[in-house]
DNA sequence: GCATAATTGAAAAATTTTTTCAATTTAGCT
DNA sequence: AGCTAAATTGAAAAAATTTTTCAATTATGC
């Protein structure tokens, strides 16, 4: 069943803003947004969209589980609807995010103190920061100066 | 080398205000806060401080990598002390967020997809959500009623 | 003790998140 | 296609959180 069917057959109707934010994240199925950014994409297309119902639709996905919140070191949230396991690298100099797939996740899993049947896990997450390859290459060129 | 003395040799004055969030910390090795717990707690002492030093001081200490801001589902930052390597579990149903260590963390970490050499990482963090063993009985006792 | 430079605290400002409510839109029903 | 009820929207206000400002205070070395 797809999104829309599923969204629908739960009584939640496909008005124009959240269709406009779910095309969005179809559309951009890696990477991650804040609300503004995904509100200052949308209302410049011909069908316009308040901060509002962007806010509430991703709200109402997260809650159903087709996205998911993260936060990075610049604090506010982002939504993201890459829902399979990936790490998250952030260079905390430059502050850019990279994802990368996690294609061995459930041996990483098994390797988590968590004892089958304790939780009933909805999300994992590993996230990693540090100083990337370019800028330490930046520093280095600096202080040689 | 203790924190005080690193922190005097880094030219950063030991004031009252500071002293008091370091003892904070000290005090509570493990466990996260947000800035207007700390607050919360530390005003009621004989000697006040003010949210702003609070504010202040531990942007000072997370800067200088003594503590560690970390962000929960509901959304703002919380500091901890507790830089060992390890999992934050977090309840999505009753909000509750469990600390385990990884002693193998190590294991883990070199399963990521990160070539030697290509990070110099500062930060590994692994988060877990989903519903705790308490929770998942809670509703299946209420569907029995 | 003094000088001075760092630090504080209160308040204002900025930013982000959430709620309110009248107006509009949707989906189901004729 | 039009009608109706209920859900949803958008603008604005409110609430919450984070950051900055600046005069007053305090810590540190001389």
């Amino acid at each position: 069943m797809s999104l829309k069917e599923s969204l629908k057959q739960k009584g939640i109707r496909l008005s124009k803003p959240r269709l406009m934010v779910l095309e969005f994240f179809e559309n951009n199925p890696s990477g991650h947004f804040s609300i503004n950014e995904i509100y200052e994409i949308l209302k410049t297309q011909k069908q316009s969209i308040s901060f509002t119902s962007v806010y509430r639709t991703c709200k109402l996905l997260e809650k159903l589980g087709y996205i998911r919140a993260i936060t990075f070191e610049e604090r506010h949230v982002h939504y993201e609807c890459n829902l399979t396991p990936h790490l998250h690298l952030q260079c905390i100099s430059c502050g850019k995010v990279e994802e990368r797939d996690l294609t061995n996740w459930e041996k990483i899993f098994n390797l988590l103190p968590i004892p089958k049947n304790e939780y009933l896990v909805t999300c994992f997450r590993v996230q990693v920061s540090g100083i990337c390859k370019e800028c330490q290459d930046k520093v280095n060129t600096k202080e040689e100066k």
